[in-house]
Order: structure tokens, then sequence, then C-alpha cells
DNA sequence: AAGTTTGTCAACCGCTGGGTG
DNA sequence: ACACCCAGCGGTTGACAAACT
């Protein structure tokens, strides 16, 4: 094959990066940019490989990196990604900005997926362990209903953090500012409407994702559908057992609240959904058509029916009140039942509440994201008749 | 104090997919 | 269609530090 020899090169170091080293690197991306990675190093006078630079640049010297001590809200944001995602960190880490997906995967490995494992809850399904005991009629229905709704999701903030990534590009050369990336995904995303409007359909990045999975075998409508009866239905049903959406680290003193008080969702969810969804048989969706759903921005209305009677996520881990010493769980059915609904929520809201979708003209790619979120309201719609 | 175990994280490895000629 | 280059990604390693015995 083609592979490039890479590091194997003689002559070439590896290991840790010297400071004399970073000096270089640095001083050589502040005044040409980074250009052609494998070509760097001899430019800039390392004897490196280009993949080694890079990934030094990327990980350790970049000027937007935030070091230190994760705080509790982006540790919860990555339990929350994770969850939806997976190991999927570049995913991740395009909703923390400042944080590299390398030391948001060595931060998972090393401490929140030993905590949640402490705490019985299994990092990778993100649900009390003693729910993959259980036998395989309801709840590992759910976890499966979940996992296509991570399907839905994951696709979603794929074509997000590529979106981000080309808005960064384009903000660099637009900028000629070169090794200085856009201040912030903010900034990116800010400068994001010129870049969408020229960018390729998103489509093909989320049914290529969903196509990708090794769980999807439906086809693309039917996919979508599904994942809409399955996701929503069970968000509205979903029960879990004691300790789901409750998290406790007893050893960091700090304290995780369940994802928002007990509430249930809202009795007009119904009628919202025949507020919004358009019917299957209405034609063409037009941007214009779909904007004009329930008499406002169809999508800041779908993250509004999905959201509409959940609390928002308690960050504050200074207010013990409503935990207990079992997690905060009463032990009833009801109870859990509510804490894991609200941990799903929070979910949701965390990754509806992308600026990505507000506040900004919605590009042609973005409304084939559009459409398939209407079919999962269709069919939603259809489940509710 | 010395040896051992455990934890952390920067860096590397190998695979993948997009782009190009 | 194919071969190759390149960058990005996730998994893994290994050096170092801290904690423990």
């Amino acid at each position: 094959m083609g592979r490039s020899p890479c590091c194997d090169k003689v002559g070439l170091k590896k290991g840790p990066w010297t400071p004399e080293e970073d000096q270089k690197l640095l001083a050589y991306i502040e005044e040409h940019g980074h250009g052609s990675w494998r070509a760097l190093p001899s430019k800039a006078g390392l004897q490196r490989c280009g993949k080694s630079c890079r990934l030094r640049w990327t990980n350790y010297l970049r000027p937007d990196i935030k070091r230190g001590k994760f705080s509790l809200q982006e540790e919860q944001t990555i339990i929350q990604l994770h969850a939806l995602l997976g190991n999927r960190w570049s995913a991740i880490a395009t909703h923390l900005p400042k944080r590299t997906d390398n030391e948001i995967k060595n931060y998972w490995n090393t401490h929140l997926k030993k905590r949640l494992a402490k705490m019985g809850i299994d990092p990778v399904t993100h649900k009390p362990k003693s729910d993959a005991l259980l036998s395989s009629d309801g709840q590992s229905k759910n976890a499966a209903n979940l996992s296509h709704m991570a399907q839905w999701e994951s696709a979603r903030l794929e074509a997000e953090a590529r979106l981000v990534r080309e808005s960064k590009l384009r903000s660099n050369s637009f900028n000629h500012h070169p090794g200085t990336p856009s201040a912030s995904t903010s900034a990116a995303v800010g400068g994001k409407t010129a870049a969408v409007s020229s960018s390729p359909p998103l489509y093909l990045d989320v049914l290529k994702a969903w196509h990708g999975s090794p769980t999807s075998t439906l086809s693309y409508s039917e996919n979508a559908a599904a994942v809409a009866s399955t996701a929503v239905i069970d968000f509205v049903g979903n029960s879990g057992s004691c300790e789901g959406g409750i998290i406790k680290d007893e050893g960091d003193q700090q304290e995780w609240k369940g994802m928002g008080s007990s509430t249930q969702l809202p009795e007009s969810f119904t009628s919202a959904l025949h507020d919004m969804a358009v019917p299957m048989d209405s034609g063409a969706w037009t941007p214009e058509s779909l904007k004009t759903v329930n008499g406002g921005h169809f999508i800041e209305g779908f993250t509004e029916l999905l959201l509409s009677n959940s609390t928002n996520r308690t960050l504050s881990d200074t207010d013990g009140g409503g935990d207990s010493d079992n997690g905060g769980c009463s032990g009833s059915g009801s109870d859990y039942y509510e804490d894991n609904k609200n941990y799903w929520n929070s979910i949701l809201n965390l990754v509806n509440s992308s600026p990505y979708y507000s506040n900004v003209d919605l590009g042609c790619g973005e409304w084939e994201m559009v459409e398939l979120q209407k079919l999962m309201l269709n069919r939603v719609y259809e489940m509710n008749e």
C-alpha cells in the first residue's frame, strides 16, 4: 500500500518534546502556519515526523487550549455526550471548545469511567449495571431504542462538528493569520452562516454516518422514522432503575444532582406535536414552510417541544437538597422513572442547546437535517393519532 | 528510607476516509 | 478505477509521579 513510513524513518526523534522543540514548532507555525505537516519538520528545523508535530500542536501547543482541572459542568457535558456518542472524542470535543479530544479521552478513562463504575453505572451504556441483568423485554428494548436515538444525535453532531471545522478553516484563511486558530468555537459558529450556505449538503455526512453504523440496517427514511417513534416514545415512557440520572461522587466531595427535578412531560405534548407536525402527504418541504411550523422557527420549536417541561439541568454543586444516601432515589418506581427520564432530557437539552441551531439562518445543508427531524416528528404524529 | 503499586497523561500506533493525479 | 498522500481519529503504551506498604 501507499502508506507513508512517517515515524519509521531513521533519524527522527520520538518521545517527549523538549522546550526547545516546542519553541521551534511554535515559532514556525506562528510565522508561517502549519501548512503541510509533512513538510513542516524540515522547514522548522525539527527532527520529528509531521504527524508528531501535528499532535504536539493540536494537543498541547495550540494557544486556544484550556488546561487544568475539568469543571463540574465540563464533566457533566462529557458524561452526557458520551451517553449519546460513545467514544467519539472528537465529536465530544466540539462541545468543549477549549479541550482536546485527547484530553477528554484521557479524562474519561482515568476519572469519569471509574467514577461511574464505582457508582454502579455502566460507563458504556450509562445505565445502572443492574439493568444489564434484566430480561430482554423491557429494559434492553429501551437500551436499543436509546441506541437508535444516539445514532440520530450522533449523526447530527458529526455534521455539526464538521461545520465547525470548516468554519474554522474558513475563518483562518479569511483572517490570513497562520497558526492562530479561531479564538473559540463560538466565534467560528458565529461566522458559520456564510460557510454553511456554500458548504456541500450536510445530508451526505448524515447518511454516511448513519449507514456507517454497524447497527443501522434500515433505510434512510425508515430509520429516521424508527428513531423518531422509538426515541420519542421511549423518551416519554422510559423507565430505569433507581440510580438512573443520579450521580454522586463522594470522593471528590461533589454531588451531581438528578438532572432536574421530577417533572412530567406536558399534557400538551401530544397536542404540541399535532401543532408542529405537518401531515405526511403535505407535499414538498421548503425552508419557508418549515420555518412557519409552530408559528416560528422549526428547530427551536422542536427543541422546545422536547424540553418544554424539562427543568433546566442543575449545575450547582452547592445544594445537596434532594439527594439521599441512595443517590437521591426514594426507591419508588415513579422516582426512578423520572430520574432516568430527566437524565436523558438533560442530554437532549445539552445537544439541542447547541448554538448551532439557534438564532441563525439555516443554510441549504441544514435543511436536510431539518427534514430528518421533521420525519421524526411526523412519525411521532402518527403514533399519537 | 526503599521498594512496589497505582494513577496520570503526553505521545505513539495503526486504521480510515477524503482528496488528488 | 486505481494508487498514493495526507490528516484525523480512537486505542494503546510507557514514562513519570504520587500513594501505599
